[in-house]
DNA sequence: TCAAATGATACTATAATGGTATCAATTAGG
DNA sequence: CCTAATTGATACCATTATAGTATCATTTGA
C-alpha cells in the first residue's frame, strides 16, 4: 500500500498520452476514447491538471488541453503534486496540527528527513522515462527484494512462532 | 498527500517508544497511557506488528511485547510494510488486477522502478535513526524545495492566469 | 448565433479507515 | 488450581475519503 490515488494513477496515464502525442491539440472527448476512461472523470483531471501548470488549455470550439514542457522536465513527483496536493507521508508534516503525542515525538524532524528522500526519488523520475519503455530501468539497480515483505502469516499447525 | 495511514503513523511512534526503552518488557496498558493513544488501537497495532515480526510477544499475566531485532536494523520500509502490506504506489504493481488500460499502458514497467525508488529510500531509514533526533540530517541534502506545489490556486480578481 | 469546448460547483454512492467491543487462549503467582 | 493479567482473533460500526456523476456558467471559432 502506501497508496497514491486511482486519480493520480489517471492522471500520469492521461499526461503520458498526451506528451505521447505532443504538436497536437487534445480535448477531455478524445483522451476519454483514447484511453479508455469516463468523460468526467478525465475532465475533472484534465482540470486539475490544468490548474496545477502541467497542462495548457484553451476554451472554446477547437479547444483542448496541450502540454505546457517538455516531457524530460516533467517529473511524476509534479504530477502527484498536482492531483493530492504536496508530497508528505505524515499529517504532522504536512499541517501544523497541534497533536498531543509532540512530547514524545522525537519522530518529527526526521519525517522531513524521509518526505525528501521519497520527494526526491519520484522527482528523478520525469514523464520521459514514463514513455520510453525500460530505458532507465537498466541503470537502475532493484533494490526491492523479491520476497520481501512481513509475516502477516496465519500460523499453520505445529508451526513455531519463532 | 500521497499519505500513509494514521495507524502507521502510530505505529511508527509505538516502535520508536519501544526502541527507546528496550530490555522492558512492553503491555499495551502501559503503551496506551506512555504515548496517549487509545487502549484497543494500541492493541490493534502492536497485534499486526507482532504479526510482522517486528515485536516479539508474550502472552499471560507479566507478558508484553519487546523489539525483536536491533533498531539499527529495522527500517521505516519494515514498520510501513507491516502494517499497510507491500510498499506499492499503483493497483496495477501490487495486484494482478486485468485493467482494461493495458494496452495503452506503456506506464506498467516503469512503475516498479519508481516502487524501487521509494522502498530504497524508506528502507534506507532505520528505527534507530528514528531516536537521534537529527544524526544523520546532517548527511541528507534538502531535496524537497521549500516553496514548491502545484498551483491549486483558485485566481482572485485581477489576477491572470498565465 | 450556435456548437464545442473548458471552468466551477455540488451532489451521491461506495469503499476505506479508525475506532470499539467481545470473547478465546495463555501464563504467572498466590 | 484458580484468578488476574495479558495477548490473539474476530466482528462490528461510524465517520471520512474517494471515485464518479450531473449541472450550469464561460469562452471562442466558424
Amino acid at each position: 500500500m502506501l497508496r497514491m490515488s486511482k486519480l493520480t494513477d489517471y492522471g500520469i496515464v492521461l499526461m503520458s498520452y498526451i506528451a505521447e502525442h505532443r504538436s497536437k491539440q487534445h480535448s477531455a472527448h478524445m483522451l476519454s476514447d483514447a484511453v479508455h476512461m469516463p468523460l468526467p472523470t478525465v475532465r475533472k483531471i484534465l482540470k486539475v491538471l490544468s490548474a496545477g501548470g502541467l497542462l495548457s488549455s484553451e476554451r472554446g470550439a477547437q479547444g483542448g488541453y496541450t502540454l505546457s514542457g517538455d516531457p524530460a522536465s516533467i517529473s511524476v513527483a509534479q504530477i502527484i503534486t498536482a492531483i493530492e496536493g504536496p508530497i508528505a507521508l505524515t499529517e504532522c508534516v504536512s499541517t501544523v496540527t497541534h497533536c498531543d503525542q509532540e512530547t514524545h515525538c522525537t519522530v518529527q524532524t526526521n519525517w522531513n528527513q524521509i518526505n525528501n528522500a521519497v520527494f526526491h526519488a519520484l522527482d528523478e523520475v520525469k514523464l520521459a522515462d514514463m514513455l520510453a519503455p525500460t530505458v532507465s530501468a537498466a541503470r537502475t539497480v532493484q533494490f526491492y527484494p523479491p520476497n520481501y515483505r512481513a509475516r502477516t502469516v496465519t500460523l499453520q499447525d505445529g508451526d513455531q512462532h519463532e
